[in-house]
DNA sequence: GGGGCGGTCAACCTTTTGGTTGATCCGCAC
DNA sequence: GTGCGGATCAACCAAAAGGTTGACCGCCCC
């Protein structure tokens, strides 16, 4: 098939630069074109088959500054007619973030700080329709669907949700319109779950597991 | 004085592979030597030193996983003789980063999305010995400086960042070797001028103002 | 060299939060 | 229809955090 065609999505041209003469410099890869958030690279992808040109591999960041995020954009090539592969290629390993772009149709999933080979070997897999896992990730995966009891209920989210914004016991409970006592049952419980014994540590882990939203975002 | 050498210091071999080929494309730059922490910088330094080999710049990120950090790096460095300048790139531009890396002798800071112009712009400011900051980090020391009182301390930012972890008062002193009574002036200070009455509020305040960071990142 | 500011600490008290036990109610699954 | 889990509430106590007053030190600036 000649050589691999490449999209390349990432808002840092720092990063994108890197990937490019990462990519081309041993393997037969080349960059057919590159975007710097989602909607770019869906305008990408559809100028690039108006001109008959082939796209092998989306290479996408997450995390995209102000445009569509790297997840949603995935979502919206897997429902192209015959879809590129999508290779998540991020800094974070949180496992929201994995769960999102798993289920959102992503053919693999690397992390930035991956050694050059391990990035050039996920982009042949992905093309020949395997699928890409960093170790890492990998590891998360599994540890996960081994500890399910440590799942959180739609209301213990929701409450969680208002501890963040720094409402107090009893503002959040008239906030949800029950009790206090209600409130710090509950808290006992995300307590439990999410492994701490505090508050601001419960927000911590919940930002950094992707349960809630950073605060005031 | 010939081409301009520089050390590049990141964890990412992506990045590091993107700023060479984004340095020494257009401009007379080359890439001394590249570091994956700053240990590992430090170590650079040292042998190119040895060899009698010149550094001009120091172009430095400052989350690098596993080893010492960049402020810290940038810190150390400073302490030698005739040190290089050191041009902090990365991707945070909040408050805590930007006091930080400045506190601790950085000549510049730029975020990793600027485009390749500005930073190649930035890292010959840099080798000059002048100053050069990202517009974004240049506006956000503006805003603070123009409203003197409630910016927060460099002491208190720091607290914040602690108490963002999930830290009790208790831990927090431990880790600034400080008194828990000079942590509950500390926060008395704070909550004042956050306009807030707790510790959850003031977190929630503090990342909406990009004074800190989202907790757990 | 006096004044202001930032950082440090102590003592005291009030309020909030954390932790436990136990209980009721409802919906859903077997 | 019995059982289970989620959501609700109460009472109680211990621990942590919040708020106030007052104090000392070191540094920088005029």
């Amino acid at each position: 098939m000649g050589e691999l065609r490449i999209l390349l999505v990432d808002d840092h041209p720092v990063v994108r630069a890197g990937l490019r003469a990462m990519l081309t410099e041993f393997a037969d890869f080349s960059v057919a074109a590159e975007a710097a958030d989602g909607d770019a690279a869906l305008r990408e992808l559809a100028r690039l088959r108006t001109l008959g040109e082939r796209v092998d591999v989306v290479l996408m960041d997450i995390q995209m500054g102000a445009g569509m995020d790297g997840v949603t954009a995935t979502a919206a090539i897997r429902r192209l007619e015959l879809p590129p592969p999508v290779l998540i290629l991020t800094t974070y390993d949180t496992e929201a973030d994995i769960l999102a772009a798993v289920e959102a149709g992503a053919s693999g999933y690397m992390l930035k700080d991956a050694p050059p080979d391990q990035i050039r070997q996920a982009v042949l897999s992905a093309a020949a329709g395997q699928t890409a896992l960093a170790p890492k990730v990998a590891a998360l995966l599994m540890s996960r669907i081994s500890s399910p009891e440590t799942a959180l209920t739609a209301r213990e989210v929701q409450l969680l949700e208002l501890l963040a914004t720094g409402l107090t016991n009893r503002s959040i409970a008239r906030h949800l319109f029950i009790s206090e006592a209600t409130v710090k049952t509950h808290l006992v419980h995300i307590y439990g779950k999410l492994g701490v014994d505090n508050r601001t540590a419960a927000i911590a882990r919940a930002t950094q597991r992707r349960i809630i939203r950073p605060p005031g975002q």
